[in-house]
DNA sequence: CCCAAGATTTGAGTTACATCAACCTTTGGT
DNA sequence: ACCAAAGGTTGATGTAACTCAAATCTTGGG
């Protein structure tokens, strides 16, 4: 086995837990293994597929960061969601065999191809394949409920606490710290997600850096009060 | 076969080509028939499941027509859909083995109760079983990039518009008018659905009716101008 | 290294929607 | 059939977020 075969197996990947099933049998691991077609890089600023692209495959991001986002006739953008190592797009392309969103890199970026007919195939062999596509689609489905709670429910202050817990969270599940991160996207985008215009966004940093509960230089964010962010996403006050 | 297990059968079931794969041979025909394991009749303003419920099944709407919405702490609380007759249910749950909303039936319904793992083996050995459900997922994710959309990226009265396109588009595919509807939910749910306050949905709908667009009588609709409608959603004026 | 283009911040004024309030209509239980 | 409770409409007023504008900061290509 050369290096490069390991470098390219499911089974001596590190986000494996992430984006796999765990308690695999070595021999069903191989036979993931051998389901991941092929990587690719997306340099940052290019898009892994676009709005109307034909669906074969879902990508499974190995390094880097997107953002996914849909676009109306006339022009006006929602993106849809953030993601990053270990999380896996494309699954809007399954019900009509063409993707229905954009995916762009906001950093260089590197995906494993899923090739979706052969993830079939395999998923009616291996149990636990089946079941983990499953879960991921229904993590999808409840994640853009929160969404929809946030846009449609929250004030701007809370659906960006919400935002940054939410990031939080993730990247610490990857090993990053709890309370520092780097945005790879934009104010503008940023907005876009939360539903709110690029000053309303950046009036809301201001505003959190003022009341002591985060510290912002450019993109690199501190946050200095976790708990005080959690009690803006809870606390309603009437 | 008496008359009892004829209406119980997917087989004879006319909302079959909704809520089921097509081109089936009569043997896997018979066995989904096999899948759906009871009818459960959920009577109006009752759940059919609440947040924290344990999942096993996923349910097929035969009559009737629901909301599913989920709850912050406060008490907040978002709509994030309304099901009518051949959509499928409880997608939500798989994820963590419990509901993560509350599915509450807005007039007397029935349902089909699928169970999660019998749907599971046997989409193992039916292809085409395996290939749809795949694809309700997928068209859930898609549906809710489009409320997205909605919530964060459109004023009232496109919300409005565009969820009433949404409402009769799915009305038609089911047999009935393109024209005349009857709304099964109150203004305070269409508002929570779309992110708007009541009084707001009251306004829209008596601005569209003195545009001569819509007539409104209680909750009895009939779109007058449907083309007048698409424009609302499309046309964005700066 | 420089500069133009893009991103971000901040202030001032506007507006779409929310809130508060009053009133009307419909519905369902006795 | 009646009445209380729930649902819905409309008007007056408030405000969170948007828009417009200008200044500052950052970044990437030549």
């Amino acid at each position: 086995m050369n290096p490069q075969s390991i470098k390219v197996a499911c089974s001596n990947c590190n986000l494996r837990e992430l984006c796999m099933p765990v308690d695999l049998s070595n021999e069903d691991l191989a036979r993931i293994d051998a389901l991941v077609g092929a990587r690719r890089k997306v340099p940052k600023g290019e898009s892994l597929y676009l709005n109307g692209a034909p669906f074969h495959a879902l990508f499974a991001i190995r390094t880097g960061f997107f953002k996914t986002s849909v676009t109306l006739e006339d022009g006006r953008e929602q993106v849809t969601g953030f993601q990053m190592a270990g999380e896996i797009m494309g699954l809007d392309g399954i019900v009509s065999d063409q993707h229905t969103c954009d995916a762009v890199a906001l950093e260089n970026a590197e995906v494993c191809v899923i090739p979706f007919d052969k993830m079939e195939a395999l998923s009616r062999e291996v149990n636990a394949l089946q079941h983990h596509v499953h879960k991921i689609m229904s993590r999808e489905i409840v994640r853009e409920h929160g969404v929809m709670m946030m846009l449609g429910s929250m004030r701007a202050e809370e659906r960006l606490a919400a935002f940054l817990l939410n990031l939080t969270t993730r990247l610490h599940a990857r090993g990053f710290s709890r309370s520092e991160l780097v945005l790879r996207m934009t104010r503008e985008e940023i907005g876009s997600y939360l539903g709110l215009k690029i000053e309303t966004v950046s009036r809301t940093f201001s505003k959190l850096v003022d009341d002591g509960v985060l510290e912002v230089k450019q993109k690199n964010l501190r946050i200095l009060k976790p708990d005080a962010l959690r009690e803006i996403v809870n606390a309603h006050v009437c």
